[in-house]
DNA sequence: GTCACGAACTAGAGCGCTCTAGTCATCATC
DNA sequence: GATGATGACTAGAGCGCTCTAGTTCGTGAC
């Protein structure tokens, strides 16, 4: 810095005031700053530049490495988060780094704000962290309000699954269960809801889970039921699980959604493949991750100067899903399932 | 720190002394330090001990948000740059984030080294980075020794796919290319190689890709050739694409591998799954994020101080894949492909 | 008793920025 | 021509640490 001050005849006050693109330089001064600095390869240090201001201007986000739909929040909260002039720092969930550990080094760099993707952490650490800075859950609801939340309706998800395949004539609809991820109790319930109108059908959760693996399983657990008893529709907790259990299904000579109708959820990248054509519930990544920046941007902005704490999040932004109809889902023939 | 110091009746110094975890503090103060600060809440702040320190012990990595792998990847970097006391700081590539911007935010938070899987960039780009510091390219080779490279070797992986195949008696092998992406030319030349040894065999390499799709599109190139004519196995550039053309092929009639093998590339977990069951070529990504801390810490430690321009990179290390074989090959049938 | 020595601890000058409180022209205003 | 305003710029005190060059004190050797 002090070198291109040097090689532009200004003193560093004046280059630090260019690169922060405030007021304060003449049109000519500002281009002879931003020329030396070009010349000597110069660029501000981010780690400096936190630390003289009162603000870091960063917002903390934990999210699982390898995670298609974290993937896609990823890009949208980078996309926001630039437009609101914040940076992003990421710290990575793997099976041998906890989230409490991510949560540590984001603390550590000081973030004025904290994103979890899909937290697994207990209501109790969320509320502990979330006084001490403000944090916002995504994908997962958090109790109590003081934790932000911004999320997708799972519940009404799950109602416009059922609902499309009752549209189609299903009446045995099971609903692959995700456990205790995420979402997975309000999924549940939304599927329970819907499957208690009227007419009443009979309910029939089947262990689940998050990836192919575990839809594999279920549906072999499908396939162990009798052909006449057998569920001709399936709404799946996400949509790797349902794509694990349509590969199984097929494999064992069933046709989808011939003999069996299958809805995911999410509407992952892989769920609009010609080849696999799921029909899905959508969740809108873009629209998540715009709510997660704007909620948080405005508790930053306007709370009292550099006393975030007492600012109460708003409440929790819950987004309505989409359903996307594909090649997945059929109307049920009057025998249920074949073969 | 300052309250830290105050409560613990030490001066600030001291309190510095025992968060690095240096020498020259007594045992009994070193207690009272930390029960001080676990009062208080308190944790160091990474970018004031990163600016006031000569080293950052900062490494930078660039990744694919969502991929796969990259995820896989990630995970042994951490554990990795954890034990050699570095640490990570993630920027994610996106389709709107390019790789350079990324590189951008890496370079400014004044990382010591810089990681990048399965770079997309320029050569020249490449080089031109690695004169202001250390960087390793991790998956793709990079020409040239300026710049690291730890990777799979990947024409060796395609020879293992070949002579498997070879050895099952297929005699018609395409491989499913992976056009521009990092290690697509070796795996291509590897099938070349394998192909013309004796007996040499007709190459025949059909459009692939990175993902699922492209795959699934393959397979209907595949599903235009006469059944005379048709390959009776085939070598994916790697495990996505392998799926999505299991898939159609699967969907149009076809069996795996009863009436074409397939040998996928990477394995990931996906490929592992009982009901995928893919026989494919392993990378570790375990060793390869173990070589790519041990070879940028080398070069970093034993660098003289404060410079390590000039340090020049190691040779490149290249890590022997492995086959595992499970349920997607086969013996090749008298009469090629049946149905 | 004196001295050297090492262990335990401290003072204080950075690190590369930000940002408040200035200085100094220049210009319109009455 | 004195009076502010305004715009362009600078000095210098932080920010929260690290780290060198001390100081202090207890211990053992002689």
């Amino acid at each position: 810095m002090e070198h291109v001050a040097a090689r532009a005849g200004v003193s560093r006050a004046l280059v630090s005031i260019v690169f922060r693109g405030v007021a304060g330089a003449s049109e000519a001064t500002r281009e002879r700053v931003l020329a030396a600095a070009r010349e000597l390869d110069y660029r501000p240090d981010t780690r400096a530049s936190r630390l003289g201001s009162s603000r870091t201007r960063t917002l903390g986000v934990t999210f699982s490495v390898g995670h298609a739909f974290h993937g896609d929040l990823l890009e949208s909260l980078y996309t926001h988060a630039d437009a609101a002039a914040y940076e992003l720092v990421l710290s990575g969930v793997t099976p041998s780094r906890s989230e409490a550990a991510a949560v540590e080094t984001l603390l550590a760099e000081r973030c004025e704000g904290i994103i979890l993707l899909g937290s697994s952490q207990e209501t109790a650490q969320l509320e502990r962290l979330a006084a001490r800075l403000p944090v916002v859950s995504v994908l997962r609801p958090v109790p109590g309000g003081e934790v932000g939340v911004v999320r997708t309706d799972d519940a009404a998800g799950l109602r416009l699954s059922v609902e499309h395949l009752r549209g189609l004539g299903h009446r045995r609809i099971a609903f692959l269960d995700g456990g205790r991820t995420a979402g997975a109790a309000e999924r549940r319930r939304g599927y329970r809801t819907a499957m208690r109108r009227s007419p009443p059908l009979t309910e029939m959760v089947l262990p689940g889970g998050v990836s192919e693996l575990e839809g594999a399983e279920a549906a072999r657990a499908f396939l162990g039921i009798g052909p006449r008893e057998r569920p001709t529709a399936v709404a799946a907790f996400n949509d790797r699980c349902a794509i694990g259990f349509v590969d199984v299904v097929r494999q064992a000579g069933l046709h989808v959604p011939g003999d069996v109708s299958v809805v995911g959820f999410d509407d992952i990248t892989e769920a609009g493949y010609p080849h696999v054509a799921l029909t899905t519930v959508r969740q809108d990544a873009e629209r998540l991750g715009a709510e997660v920046v704007r909620t948080l941007a405005d508790r930053l902005d306007s709370g009292s100067p550099d006393q975030n704490i007492g600012t109460t999040p708003a409440a929790p932004v819950v987004i309505e899903p989409e359903l996307v109809v594909r090649a997945s889902t059929a109307p049920a023939t009057r025998r249920g399932a074949r073969s």
